[in-house]
DNA sequence: CCGTCCTTCAATAGAGTAATTGAATGACGG
DNA sequence: CCGTCATTCAATTACTCTATTGAAGGACGG
């Protein structure tokens, strides 16, 4: 068995790819590294899991080539080590959506009942923002903010929704965005903004594929 | 562990997919089932596997939403769910070929060995084949060829080459393809047909590709 | 309606994978 | 150069996946 044909050695190849994105853990790790580099610490914060299960995760997805590395002193970061990372994200995210009755049973019971509008594309934004006709909020945490964001958008993280309403007043006409097309958070702030009066839409997806689309990114100085 | 968060519940559900493309038997069951429908005896008698197995893993691959099943009287004739099963094979596959080195290393003692030039395009040999400035052969076995082929390709599968080359004369500009970019018969082709005093190349991709994108198919009698 | 044939299911053994724990590595700061 | 701290490794246990085998469904043809 050690003895392979070249079709099969690179089938087996691309397995090792598929098979490393085969965990919700580590598809849930991709989405957070999409923002931009962690270290190990970190990651293993944001997703409240123990420091050393995230590790082997890590390897796992360098042996896959879908993360890289780079020391820093005692930290170790890590990324996304291509932008082909993300469509092979994206085009499994699309078969599971498009045939997976499970996924639409999800969508149904708890996404709908937050946002059933459509959401806005990309090139509607740019045309609303040029216009000055809405205010874009970006409602995931600071510090993947200070990491890159939408030019002209405003960080207010899920929790501070409501403060930031009652500051703000009634009767905006706001669009939120946060890591990627299915993330809770521009949900759930789109749900609440509603609630508070105001007229909110999601953006179709979140800040990496902004990225990927070639857009301005702005930078926390 | 039973009760989840719905995006837990959408990563292990996109994880499902992911996993289900995690094999390489499974991938070259892909790779035959985008030349067509095929049963289960088919499909396991072209890739010298038993039939439990290959049931097996085509139920693993229908969980998926990959693959779909229609019975035929005794015959269940099982095809690709959806046309973007095909671009999340292609997505995996890129980041192999980018991130890989195994695979480099692959492409580099086996395929360049039979072709280093670059392949032609899909546009390139529309054009070519307008001018009739190239033969076109596609080698696969000819049940495949049958099921679907771009118009104007003859038929000459791999073990055929010699006798075909013999009788076409020598001096020919010749166009191969078979099931896919890696696909190793059109390597195999190339190379036998440059020995024989051809100037021969290879199409980009194969079939699945040339009809994701579109074009034209031309199907037997 | 009974035999035949394609397909699926069930059960098994063996291999691989996941999460946890505690120890080891490797770089920095005093 | 020694302690500290981020990360990785090693070892364990539980779990899941893979391949094989033989038996059970299910549909057609006589």
């Amino acid at each position: 068995m050690s003895i392979r044909n070249p079709k099969q050695a690179l089938y087996e190849q691309f397995a090792i790819v598929a098979k490393a994105l085969g965990h919700p853990l580590r598809l849930e790790m991709i989405e957070h590294l999409a923002q931009g580099a962690r270290s190990v610490e970190a990651l293993a914060a944001k997703l409240g899991q123990p420091v050393a299960n995230i590790s082997q995760h890590l390897q796992a997805l360098r042996r896959a080539g879908i993360v890289s590395a780079e020391r820093d002193g005692k930290f170790v970061h890590y990324s996304l080590a291509d932008a082909s990372v993300l469509s092979a994200f994206a085009a499994v995210r699309g078969v599971a959506e498009r045939r997976l009755a499970e996924v639409d049973r999800i969508v149904r019971g708890y996404f709908d009942a937050r946002d059933d509008m459509r959401p806005v594309t990309r090139d509607e934004l740019q045309a609303l923002m040029r216009d000055g006709l809405v205010t874009l909020i970006d409602v995931r945490p600071t510090d993947e903010f200070a990491l890159g964001h939408v030019p002209g958008a405003i960080n207010v993280p899920l929790s501070e929704i409501k403060a930031w309403s009652s500051r703000a007043g009634a009767g905006m006409e706001v669009v939120a965005y946060c890591r990627g097309p299915w993330c809770v958070m521009s949900f759930e702030a789109v749900a609440a903004l509603r609630s508070l009066g105001h007229s909110a839409r999601r953006l179709e997806d979140g800040m990496p594929e902004w990225r990927a689309a070639g857009l301005p990114v702005e930078v926390a100085a």
